[in-house]
RNA sequence: GACCCUAUCGUCCAGUGGCCUAGGACACCGCCCUUUCACGGCGGCGACACGGGUUCGAAUCCCGUUAGGGUCGCCA
């Protein structure tokens, strides 16, 4: 499928992806991919201050973290560069020309203004619909900036002839450039060209309701990218902000939301980021990660927790993860659920502490590592068998014997299986923190 | 303040005049499964912002109010 479909992704280089932009991005990218279209990316720094280079690569980062390619743009080319305004400048020169021979703009105060036509500005925006604006007056809204008197451009007007020189088709932005589009839209006629199919989609709110700024928990992609989320479980969460698949399924991937994906069709209501359902979805996807993939992720998480697993053997380190496989939601918690398999002198959970090393449980507890320490084979049938054996011989629940023993070989109450736990520890780690939790009791 | 957008469970979404005593998901609570946790299963809690219309009939259409968000820059 081919078409003439051209949208465009133009973030402002701040240094980081704000979660909004990366939806903004996403839908973008939806759409080109749905239309069989092209995805332009365009850094926008016409603010002299940006650290351009590095605050750009932070975008890239983001975007291909989230699988999102484009099709020209900074690394990518295209016919129609540069793609950074920084580098545009004879561009913006010539078209600011044009405005002039029209006797469009004027000057004030070495500033150069755009001269608006007052009347009421009309378009159809694809998802909020007939929008009206009336521009009859000045008062209310006044003749706009284009060039600052240093010669830097402004927002409006770079935006505008860049569109217009990338032949974009569809612009895809934040619903706050809504009440933009009126000033966008008279600076296309000046020039003499058609206006592209606007689309403005809502913006993302901070759970609470209240307006995500920068510096607001979650704003920056960083957060999941450094929180151990998974780039196709944000994807799917973003996806279902502002769009569904109208048949009350969660989890799609992403050829499917290809296919089904209608710019049309998305919300005009602002959504609340929920943190908590990211969270789900990514367990869901986190639980079919395929074994190489999981040990990778398991891997730099627990190194970036600051365990050292190169004093562990591989055997030991894979075995260990493998325990864990599907008891977590985000990797940022697997050092806490299996840190215990790298340390030795772990804390003991308080409650933990004051339910089960009661005086009653320490003979229970060296009857359990009596029954361990006779094992020749130590893997976990055998250990089952062994723990069984016990509890039946003092006419005892399982439960009465796996509580204290879980506390005393991993410091928690949860964890992975304890008879697999067991197993990959080994008998001398067993025994030896089995001793260790046996000298709390005094 | 002016203008623009929006308004279904706490949150995300379904619902486009009768199928709605409003459905699903997350979260929360209970039960079951179970060596813990998680998963899974079952059940519960929980919403059409308010007021007027239109219509035989309104969550769905219209108007108003209220609330939230956005824009009004020599930020993007």
């Amino acid at each position: 499928m081919s078409s003439n479909t051209r949208v465009r992704f133009a973030p402002s280089p701040t240094g980081y992806l704000h979660i909004g932009g990366a939806r903004t991005a996403l839908f973008n990218w939806l759409h080109a991919k749905h239309t069989g279209g092209v995805l332009v990316l365009r850094i926008e720094d016409t603010d002299r201050s940006r650290n351009t280079a590095e605050a750009a690569q932070a975008i890239y980062d983001g975007l291909r973290w989230l699988g999102l390619d484009w099709d020209e743009g900074p690394e990518a080319g295209g016919d129609l560069g540069p793609y950074f305004q920084s580098e545009r400048e004879t561009i913006y020169q010539s078209y600011l020309d044009r405005l002039r021979a029209a006797d469009r703009v004027y000057d004030d105060n070495g500033s150069v203004r755009f001269r608006f036509t007052r009347e009421k500005v009309v378009f159809d925006d694809v998802i909020c619909g007939h929008i009206e604006f009336d521009m009859t007056s000045a008062e209310t809204n006044p003749d706009m900036t284009i060039r600052r008197p240093d010669g830097s451009w402004i927002f409006h007007f770079v935006n505008v002839v860049d569109d217009i020189e990338m032949k974009i088709s569809d612009v895809i932005r934040g619903e706050d450039h809504l009440s933009n589009t009126p000033k966008h839209v008279q600076l296309y006629r000046a020039l003499g060209v058609p206006p592209p199919r606007f689309a403005h989609i809502p913006l993302i709110l901070n759970r609470d309701g209240s307006k995500m700024s920068k510096r607001d928990q979650g704003a920056s992609l960083n957060t999941y990218i450094e929180g151990g989320y998974l780039p196709e479980a944000v994807r799917n969460y973003l996806c279902l902000l502002g769009w569904s698949p109208k048949d009350n399924r969660e989890k799609l991937d992403l050829a499917e939301v290809v296919q089904l994906f209608d710019l049309a069709k998305v919300h005009r209501k602002n959504a609340a980021f929920d943190l908590d359902k990211c969270t789900w979805l990514n367990g869901e996807y986190v639980r079919e990660l395929s074994d190489d993939r999981f040990q990778e992720m398991g891997r730099q998480a627990l190194t970036k927790a600051g365990i050292d697993l190169g004093k562990f053997l591989p055997d030991y380190v894979r075995a260990a993860l493998e325990t864990c496989k599907g008891k977590f939601r985000i990797f940022s918690e697997l050092p806490a659920y299996g840190g215990f398999y790298f340390k030795d002198d772990f804390e003991f959970n308080a409650d933990g502490v004051a339910k089960h090393f009661v005086p009653a449980n320490k003979p229970l507890l060296l009857a359990v590592r009596e029954a361990f320490a006779a094992l020749d084979t130590f893997d976990a049938a055998s250990l089952e068998a062994a723990l069984k054996a016990t509890a039946s011989g003092r006419a005892i629940k399982v439960g009465a014997l796996v509580h204290p023993t879980r506390l005393a070989v991993t410091g928690s109450n949860a964890g992975p299986s304890l008879y697999h736990l067991l197993e990959v520890l080994g008998k001398e780690k067993v025994l030896a923190r089995l001793d260790r939790a046996l000298s709390r009791f005094g």
